[in-house]
DNA sequence: CCTACCGATCGGTAGG
DNA sequence: CCTACCGATCGGTAGG
C-alpha cells in the first residue's frame, strides 16, 4: 500500500473539505450549514461527524491542509535571473501566477480575518514564516542593490503586493472601473514593486 | 431646527448602526445576530425594525453611510508638495495616517467581500469612482515623469497599496513577525510605492 | 418602542 | 455511514 493510495475514509474526509471550500467561498463560514456541506459531498449530515468533530474543525483543516504556499513556495524559490531585477520579477510573477491559479486562499484568508478574527492565522505564520523569512534575509544579505534592507519588511512587502494585486481585482472586477484598466496589469505591478511610480532621473 | 440637531429616531438609527459596525467587526455579518445589536443599541429587539427593515438593510447602510472616503478625499486632495514626489508621498501618508484613524472600514470591506460577494461593492465604486479617477486623470496628464500612465491602473496601485498596508498589518501584528518589522513601516511602504525596492543606478 | 410570539433552521448526537 | 431527533437560536412580526 504506497501513500497515494487513498483509503475510503480518506476520499469521504477530501470530499467534505472540497465541498466546504466552495461553500465557504460563495457564502463565507458562518452562512454556511453542515447540512450544506453534507449534500455537497454526497453525505449525510451525521457522517460528516465521523471525520470532523465540528464545523470548526472542518475550518481549521482547510486552513491548514489546503494552503497554497506549501505548491507555491517551491515554485517562487526556483526562480532565476541573472541579476537581482530578473529574480524579483521572475518570482513575483510566479507568485501571482500561482497564486491566481488558486484564487479560493484569498477568500479563505479573509473569511479567517473577518470570521475568526485571524484565531488560526497566527498558527500558520508561525509555520510558515520560519520557511519563507530566511529566503529575504538571504536576497537582503547577498544583493546590495536593495532600497529596503530588513527581511521582514521586504516579505511583507512582497506579499502585500500579491495580496492587494487579487484583491483590487476582486473589488474592480465588479465594475466598470476594470474596462479602463490596462491589458497587461501583472507587468504593471511588478514593475512599480522594483521601480516604483516615479521615472528615475535617466528616464525623464 | 438646524441640520444638525438630531431627531430622537435618528439618533436611535445612529446608534443601531453603531453598535452593528461593533459587532460586524468582532464577528462578522452573519455570527451577529439582531438580538445582539438590539442589546448594545439599549433597544428591544422589535425596536429596531422601526428603524430598518431587515438585518441587510442595516449593513446596506453602514456601506454607504460609514464609508471614511466622504472623509479622507477632501484630506488627500489637499495634499502639497513641490514636486510630483512630494505630492505622492504626502497623499499617500494622509490616506494610511486617516484610514488608520478609521480601521473599521477595511474589515467591513472584507465582510462584504466574504460574505455578500461584493454584491453592495459595485454600486459604491460607481458612487465614488467617478469622483476620484479624475484626480488620477489630473496627476497623469500634468505630470511627465511617472512610470504608470493609466489612471486607472495608478488609483488601483494607490488603493492597493493602502488595502495591502493595513491587512498586512493585520496579519502580523498577531503574529511573533511583527517584533521583526522595522519602526516606520509606513515611510518604507511609501517609499517603496515612489521608487520600487531595488536603487537606481546612481544610488548604487 | 416593547412584549410575546412565529416558523424555520441551526450545530450536533444517539442509536443502530 | 444514515435516520430521526434534540434544544437553542435565528430573523422577523403582530398587536398594543
Amino acid at each position: 500500500m504506497v501513500e497515494e493510495t487513498q483509503t475510503k475514509g480518506e476520499a469521504t474526509r477530501l470530499a467534505v473539505e472540497d465541498a466546504a471550500v466552495e461553500l465557504f467561498m460563495e457564502h463565507g463560514y458562518h452562512a454556511t450549514s453542515m447540512r450544506q456541506i453534507a449534500e455537497r459531498a454526497d453525505l449525510a449530515l451525521g457522517g460528516i461527524y465521523n471525520h470532523f468533530k465540528s464545523k470548526d474543525e472542518i475550518f481549521e483543516a482547510i486552513i491548514v491542509d489546503k494552503h497554497p504556499y506549501k505548491k507555491i513556495l517551491p515554485l517562487v524559490l526556483k526562480a532565476q535571473g541573472e541579476n537581482i531585477e530578473d529574480l524579483l520579477k521572475n518570482a513575483m510573477q510566479t507568485a501571482i501566477t500561482e497564486f491566481g491559479r488558486e484564487p479560493y486562499y484569498i477568500k479563505l484568508m479573509m473569511i479567517e480575518l473577518v470570521e475568526f478574527n485571524g484565531k488560526h492565522g497566527a498558527l500558520l505564520l508561525k509555520e510558515i514564516a520560519p520557511k519563507v523569512l530566511p529566503v529575504f534575509e538571504k536576497i537582503v544579505k547577498t544583493r546590495k542593490n536593495l532600497r529596503v534592507t530588513n527581511p521582514a519588511m521586504l516579505m511583507r512587502i512582497f506579499f502585500g503586493m500579491v495580496l492587494s494585486y487579487f484583491m483590487t481585482d476582486m473589488i474592480m472586477s465588479n465594475s466598470m472601473v476594470g474596462v479602463l484598466m490596462p491589458k497587461n496589469p501583472m507587468d504593471i505591478y511588478v514593475d512599480v514593486i522594483l521601480h516604483g511610480v516615479l521615472k528615475t532621473k535617466d528616464e525623464g
